[in-house]
Parts: C-alpha cells; structure tokens; sequence
DNA sequence: CTTATGTCAGTGAAACTGATATTG
DNA sequence: CCAATATCAGTTACACTGACATAA
C-alpha cells in the first residue's frame, strides 16, 4: 500500500493546505484546555489588538461576515470575556473590549499559541522565518489579485 | 478605527492561515464549474496517483477518518467518477479506481488548479517556489513531531 | 431614502463520534 | 475473540445567505 510519491510532492498547493491543517490542529490542541477555539482566539486577539472593535469591525478584520462575528462574540461575551455597552453611544456600533478575565485568557492563550508557532518554525531560523511570512504574504495577494473581494482599484495616494 | 499594526502582522502563523484560506478559496472558484469540491478534487487526485486504494487507504492519505473518505467517495462514486467491485476481492476492502469519465474530468480540474497554483507562485519564481514548498513541509513536520496521531513510537515492545 | 449595524432564523458543507455488520 | 473494513446514523463547529429593525 505504502507506494512511492510521483508527483503529488512537488505540489506547493498540497504543502501548503497541509501546513495550514497541521498549524490548525496543534492550535486546536493548544487551546483546547483553555476552552477557546481557533476563531474565539482570533477574536480576542483582535479585540486586544484594537479595543473599541464592533462586530462590524472584527468581521472586516478576520474576512468573515458580520453575522458569523456576532456569534462569536456573543460566546465570549457569555464567558464573561469581553464587554459591550447595553446602548450604543452612537450608531448601532457597539464598541467591544475585553474584560480582565478575556485579557487573562488570552494571556495565557497568546504563550501557548506562540509556543506552537516557534515550535513550527524551530527548523527554519528567525531569517527563514520570516523569509517564509513574506512568501505567503507574496502568494496571498497573488491569489487576491485575480478575485478582488470589494475594493480592487490601485489605491488612491493617501 | 483603520489603526496601526503592532504586531499580528509579524505573524507567520496568521500568513499562513490566511494564505491557505485564499489558496481554498481560489480553488473552490476554479473547481465549481466542474461541479467538484476541493476534498472532492483532492479524492480523485489521489486515486489517480495510486488507482486501487479502498475507503481506508484514502482516509490516511488526506488525513480524515474513514466515514468522511466514505462520504467523499460515495458522491463521487453516483456520479460515475469512480467505480468499486460490489464484492471486496479479500477481506472487506473494495479497491476504487477513476472511471474514464472521472479521469477526463479529473485531468480538467488538473489544469485549473495548476493554473491556480501558478498564479499564486507567479511572483516567487521557480527557486522561491520550491523554496516555499520545502519551508511549509519542514513546518508540517515539525508541528506532527509534536502531535503523533496514530503510529508514533519506535517502541512496540509487548 | 440610503447606508451601516446588530440580531434572529435557516441552511450547508465537511468534518466528527458512535454503532453495527462482515471478513480474515 | 480480535482487527480492519464498510456503512448507517446522528452530531457538531463554523461558516454562509436572507430578513428585519434601528440609527445616523
């Protein structure tokens, strides 16, 4: 059964989904004693990386719709881990932060996910590293380029 | 609200989830005017490489359990695209093969993903691109030696 | 009226666990 | 009995689309 490898190896594409289910499932691992899945941590990494986020806002920033946040947030919102004002002080926006438990658990959850993340790239040297970031950085708006999402023009000079 | 970066986007972790979320994306668009999901794909694609493999063998091969390889291969297999003995030859196994429909369709949505894939290495070159390939599979294997799944230990002794 | 937002409801793809039957 | 396999059934996590109300 174990037969040998023609040419499914070479594929990038293969390796790079791979990599990707490997980061996802040691992450999974990871996180799983603190209660908090993959996006949950995305959640309260932004929310920590920028306070006063709406749902709006953190749905914009992950590439996930509005509704899909709103579920999220109202996970975390029950655990106690972030906080929303019961009356938007304007608009409909509700401006989200994180409670000190929610910056607690990510505390914690940040050590743990960054142990993954080194522990994946202990082979490649922090050149290699980032040598690696730029490449899928690079491959990213590649891909993006040729299906623009919503604002495909060159960039107006700010 | 559009604030600086601090530090989320010095993340590998993050380029690559992103990358693979782009690279699934571009995929699902290329593969739906066949009417192919990308596990679909990836099913096909790897019974082409190795005609005969049973439910089982597909399953460790894209690393899911047998009732999902199981699911994959059923829709493929009412749509012609495969074909399984109605009797297992030995033990229960039913060794699948590509219909020629299958591998006609197949060796279409080989095209389009390549095409994909080009475009996404197309600012790499050939170097960066093996480079990258090389890179992702060194992160893989040493996220799994963290996380054995199945078959880890040289030790069997009873 | 238009736009952005929050929120409720339903849907869908794709994985999962559990259980059962069969074969060696 | 045990191990591997196929297969049926239910479930779950997570995204999606659609719809509606509200506020600027």
């Amino acid at each position: 059964m174990t037969q040998g490898r023609v040419d499914l190896d070479s594929s990038v594409g293969l390796a790079l989904k791979r990599a990707a289910a490997a980061l996802r499932s040691a992450m999974d691992d990871a996180l799983r004693p603190l209660d908090l899945s993959v996006p949950q941590y995305a959640c309260l990494e932004q929310l920590q990386h920028r306070p006063g986020m709406s749902a709006a806002d953190l749905a914009r920033a992950t590439f996930v719709t509005r509704q899909s946040a709103h579920t999220t947030l109202q996970g975390l919102e029950q655990r106690g881990l972030l906080d929303r004002p019961a009356q938007a002080p304007s608009g409909r926006a509700l401006p989200t932060r994180l409670t000190p438990a929610g910056a607690d658990l990510l505390a914690r959850a940040s050590l743990d996910v960054a142990n993954v993340e080194a522990a994946m790239l202990a082979s490649l040297g922090e050149v290699g590293a980032q040598r690696l970031r730029e490449d899928l950085v690079t491959c990213t708006a590649s891909l993006e380029g040729r299906k623009p999402l919503d604002a495909p023009p060159p960039a107006p000079p700010g």
